[in-house]
DNA sequence: CATGAATGAGCCTTCATTCAT
DNA sequence: GATGAATGAAGGCTCATTCAT
């Protein structure tokens, strides 16, 4: 059976020297840049060494494959990718402030990463394991701020009556598609503006005070 | 240079006799069930012209290529997929069912129409022709219930600190991709549930009444 | 799983059209002769093409990979192997007659074929299921020549106290060894020489008369 | 032009200190038991640099590629496949008895390095090189064997009216043969029952009194 | 109109071999 | 002596596209 990608268990065992380690972290760049700029099904293996200035054979010695590579990629684009993470509490700071200020820097993160949050988007709708990657994360987030959500009821600062799981779905749901809309299809609008929507909508729907 | 797919304008001229116009259509449904099953990515036009029980020349007496019959495709569906297109003001009718009754429609047209949606998901994500194609289709429908808004706004029955088009786009977005969570990406939930979210979300963001 | 060569109802369905069959033909006749000339081992599918004169498009038409038109050069060359099959007891003749006559014509068919069964020999210690394929015509040969030692000794015209099994077999091997180590590996001797050996040493191990 | 292997004059100079002679004696153990375990036409270098537990530019100071080592492993393995070497007049043994005695020890002989002779007529078969060697040691044995009939005839043992030479070759090839068949192509069998009837045959041909 | 054989560019993948460290 | 990263020629296979029948 074919090891699902995103498991970084599968991937092949680090170099041993030094310069297998560059010459990886090389490859792992070029290959990042030839995806955002060609997308994942156009682009190929020879694209990649063409990049990072090495022979096919050495591709082969670090990965199995465009999934492999693909994998480190993400991989390695985690930590940037990382963005604040969706509204925090606090200390006793307004809700409505952490919302506009968490929203703000999710859609400042996504602007940042618009080609490989295009990507990721694409290679979901190819590869059902990436899919699967992609629902996983997705979730992850949508639970912190379902939990959040649910502390905001419980204190009685917002509508009792939204189930906070979905309500926090719904929501997460609007905010990254209006990120993929604006960055990805290029339906251009100021980063403002988007801010401001979907944190009023959040406001309104949580009926905060 | 290529034309752009998605141009019902630059596809071959209609077949002349009866029996061509039987077999074109043969194909566009036999390309629709392949690329329903097999994503646009993987699917080959050999394996259409089997599924269609013809031969490959044949398929060239009436397209072009790939992202021909995907258009013809399209454009073949669109009746399938036209869904109610969101809150219509009938009558005097109570906002907040119209509301209701628009996202259940769109959900469930969605649901019934999942493999089709995914699809032009994952070509959107591929070809950028399609990606304006996509996003127009997304403008025109937003742009509806944009103006809708605006006028529940004029007759006071809505919160007129929101700008509607942003509004319209932001909670749109949040419905279709609460459809794409559920019936492509496999998170599975019961529609109604989706539906009441969702609706309860509007409600709350336009402060009905 | 991989399915075995040699087996022919795995072969792709054959050519739809006369022109088809006459290429399919040309590159099976062209494989022999690569196959003869290079080994199996050491010969390319772009040498086969090019020998038959076509691209490799068309062998991927006709054939699978290489063991695919290997088992269609066994299947296309069987009636040629065929050789009389060992000792047949026709009417009253002599028995050592009938030994003599079909070593000679075994060897000559050999002889004729020794590129042909140079390369069975290869295969089979390549590729396990040729090698079975090899075991299992040897056997049917062995057991033909069985039947005939036992009637001879039923009739009480040979040696009683020989196992007629496994002196068909002990038999028979001599028999091909010697024409593989004459005709495939080169030690030269006349063919007269090895049938009357071989014949010699037939009629003493059954003890004829 | 490419140095025949099999001739042990062209292999590197041997290693000059005893750090070296270890790994290269380390490395020719890891090439018998992959060659065996995998073939030597589905065996890499690295098959055999892992299995010995180097790398690879290690090997290559030690030979100069597959045919290098493959040499070294069968002058590594002579003494190993050694066997009595076939009737040897002892004395004033009875002749049956030296036959059945030798038939015994080369087949045992055989079966215990089974996978070596499957290994070096997998090779015959590939190098004309080794086919030549291979020859060339069967001669070697056939030519003992036929010395040893001729004395038999001379001391009127032996039917006389056999050329020596044919008849040790032909009865030669069916020993290994039948080994052949039995423990390479897996047409298992007791090696007591083939013992026995080669020994028969043997019998009968020469007309043993 | 329908057919399907023929094509070959293009891409993936393997692995023997070299060489700087 | 030992290492293993780097190389790229070589070969396998796919599939969109053409065109003679």
């Amino acid at each position: 059976m074919k090891p699902s990608p995103g498991d970084p268990a599968k991937l092949k065992e680090p170099p041993a020297t030094v310069r297998g380690a560059r010459t990886r972290a090389t490859l792992v760049q070029a290959a990042r840049r030839v995806f955002e700029r060609d997308g994942y099904v156009n682009s190929r293996l020879t694209d990649i060494t063409a990049e990072a200035h090495c022979s096919i054979g050495t591709f082969y010695t670090y990965f199995d494959g465009k999934d492999e590579i693909f994998t480190a990629v993400l991989l390695d684009a985690q930590a940037d990718m990382m963005h604040p993470g969706g509204p925090r509490l606090e200390g006793d700071a307004d809700p409505a402030e952490i919302i506009r200020a968490s929203n703000r820097a999710y859609l400042q993160a996504y602007q940042r990463n618009a080609r490989l949050m295009a990507l990721m988007e694409q290679v979901a709708g190819i590869d059902e394991n990436f899919a699967a990657l992609r629902l996983e994360r997705a979730k992850a987030f949508t639970d912190r701020n379902a939990r959040w959500i649910e502390k905001l009821q419980d204190r009685g600062l917002a509508a009792s009556d939204l189930d906070p799981h979905l309500a926090a779905s719904a929501l997460s749901s609007m905010v990254s598609r209006m990120a993929y809309n604006t960055w990805v299809l290029g339906d251009e609008r100021p980063v403002d503006d988007i801010t401001e929507i979907v944190t009023q909508i959040w406001i309104n729907a949580l009926r905060l005070e």
